[in-house]
DNA sequence: TCGCTATTGACCGCTTCGGTCATCTGGGTT
DNA sequence: AACCCAGATGACCGAAGCGGTCAATAGCGA
């Protein structure tokens, strides 16, 4: 998506226009401006997330199970909506002034609330003794990330999200075994 | 950097020269165009790159050693020239056509170069029976690289290098240590 | 004081910008 | 068939910013 690559001055709306497959006349007959563009697209990125963070599973207290799940909606939303999380990440690190007050207000509370909602009513007990559990929990953060961009670069090469999706957990699986060697009792 | 954040196309030679002190005429004294300049980029950035590659130390078979050895070096690095990783990073990413082929003769060679370098020579006996090593590599890869990101954003609050080098050192190692518990027999 | 190199930023023609609007299109209604 | 009209279209606008130039100036060694 244009924003995400040129940030928000930068990004050309004819550009924009070019590759969606509407006019520039319907663009600005639906949004005003560029920046209502950018506001209409920000509260429909982060209702998504919100409806991702309603659907936590809080009596799963493993933290393997919980981001196992996270993860696997975090993939179909992908699969249905390929830029939402890059879009939110690319905000964040906007600078223009024109809207970063709006970002401020709308993102940045959604972003410290699914860091903290995801790590709630976890089970720390099954964590060895000795182990740092705030870096183990980096590490697994880690982990996932780079799980995350590197099965995001397949994920076009499957016809069927849910043949990718069995093939993507059972992978996933197999590099939490790993850290879970490390990380639990 | 401007590159980093705009890509060679959208990068303003106006702002450019703004963020560096120098004057627009002395900038286009020095180089004839705004590719010339992208291109001596490259070119300066790459033999760093080079330079930490000769240094590495083959004779050290430990993986971690190994990793930590590298990483220290790319601190030193960052710190005299913070943005040389993401300027590289963000020219292999790079999708104008003007130097697009000159990214292709001058940075993916060192980028194949440099990761096969990492790991030669390193003794895989260490790793216990059953592990996935190429798994395991990756999540230390990852673990390597969020470090990095995070040691990053706090590289200016230190006065001195040195000090700041042996606490990420110290700090490395206990991440490095819950690897290695999984990692190794 | 002179000579000369290195530096400067106002300026150039040109492209692209965000946004407008007269015109057109196509399907529903009579 | 004639009419209607909401929605779509892209040529067009003034303004801004682009990469690059160059006459003027600064600064320094002899």
């Amino acid at each position: 998506m244009e924003f995400v690559q040129s940030g928000f001055e930068k990004a050309s709306t004819n550009e924009i226009v070019k590759r969606s497959n509407i006019s520039k006349g319907s663009l600005f007959n639906y949004f005003n401006s560029k920046k209502d563009l950018y506001v209409y697209l920000i509260e429909y990125s982060v209702q998504i997330i919100e409806q991702i963070i309603e659907q936590i599973d809080f009596n799963e207290t493993d933290i393997f199970k919980r981001i196992e799940n996270i993860g696997l909606k975090k993939l179909h939303i992908q699969q249905k909506f390929p830029q939402v999380f890059d879009f939110l990440v690319s905000a964040m690190q906007e600078e223009s002034a024109e809207v970063k007050e709006i970002i401020k207000q709308k993102v940045e509370p959604i972003y410290g609330e699914s860091t903290s909602k995801m790590y709630e009513n976890i089970d720390y007990d099954k964590f060895r003794e000795g182990i740092d559990i705030e870096k183990a929990i980096e590490i697994l953060n880690w982990t996932m990330f780079g799980f995350g961009e590197k099965g995001l670069s397949q994920i076009n090469t499957f016809e069927n999200i849910s043949k990718f999706g069995e093939q993507y957990l059972k992978e996933w699986k197999s590099y939490s075994e790993i850290l879970k060697y490390s990380f639990y009792k």
